[in-house]
DNA sequence: ATGAACCTTGCAGCAGCTACAAGGTCAAGA
DNA sequence: TCTTGACCTTGTAGCTGCTGCAAGGTTCAT
């Protein structure tokens, strides 16, 4: 298979297979008489094993471990486990974290009453909060400015 | 101010100061005689505006926007209402996908038996599923782009 | 023979910083 | 006064994971 056929069984595109190839996530593959890159069944299950953890978002090293791992078919598969739950984990603090950030943006948006920028409750939110002291806020927005690009 | 100290009140780096002046997010400021930057209150509130922004989430672009649309005074806030509004569709359509991807590594992680790599499920979840009959099971959750922040 | 559709290499770019290196400045202590 | 060390300056390269482009080579059909 060339680079084209192989990018499209795996669902992906030769610029990622040949980026894959240049960091050492794939081999280097075997090259016809006219230097065209040819692939093997191998090198095809590699690559989609790859995209597949890649899409399911594990970072371009663990999937280098994993495929790693993957040779030792005595080994325990420990690893492979804590290499999927860490990655788990990160996946739910990254959760969380936007959580977090979708309930602030909410609570800014809800605070709109649609009048002009100089009462606008949304940037006000945003402002650095120096001069909120007692009074309403409104009074003295000139305390940041923008100058033009 | 010099740049390590209105970077301490805004809780940033100089680099970062200095990344975002030569992007055109901070205007270039006054020099001492010794050449080095010198910060106005105005420029520490344009800095920590950009900064709560940044970290709730807003690109860039869409900080430089703020700020200008702050400097209309009597313009409508209706577009930074918009730009509040897409981000947070934005943050939402991210956790949708993140959820996604929680349910399929849990379903990975709960197949493992504790043994050899040779009978590794995860591993085999993640495999080419060349030899998996007719069910077409290819599915994958919507490319989610992983980022930082 | 010619043209399209591929392939090759190398390099630049995206976001949003971060981290150097090699030098200049400044305030404090001996 | 001199020296130390903590700052500052510029410029440039690196991070992740690709993506796109340019300039040229190959293959295949017509």
């Amino acid at each position: 298979m060339n680079i084209g056929e192989i990018a499209r069984m795996a669902n992906t595109k030769p610029e990622t297979i040949r980026y894959y190839e240049r960091i050492g996530l794939l081999p280097t593959p075997a090259r016809t008489a006219g230097n065209y890159r040819d692939y093997s069944v191998q090198d095809l299950n590699r690559l989609t094993f790859a995209r597949r953890a890649r899409d399911l978002g594990f970072s371009i090293d663990q999937v280098r471990t994993l495929l790693d791992l993957g040779a030792n078919r005595d080994h325990s598969c420990a690893s492979v486990d804590a290499i999927a739950r860490e990655h788990l984990g990160e996946v739910k603090r990254k959760i969380a974290d936007l959580a977090a950030l979708r309930r602030e943006l909410e609570a800014l948006i809800s605070q709109c009453r649609h009048g002009t920028i100089a009462e606008c409750r949304i940037l006000e939110a945003l402002k650095p909060n120096q001069d909120i002291p007692r009074q309403a806020r409104g009074r003295k927005p000139a305390a940041w400015r923008a100058e033009s690009t």
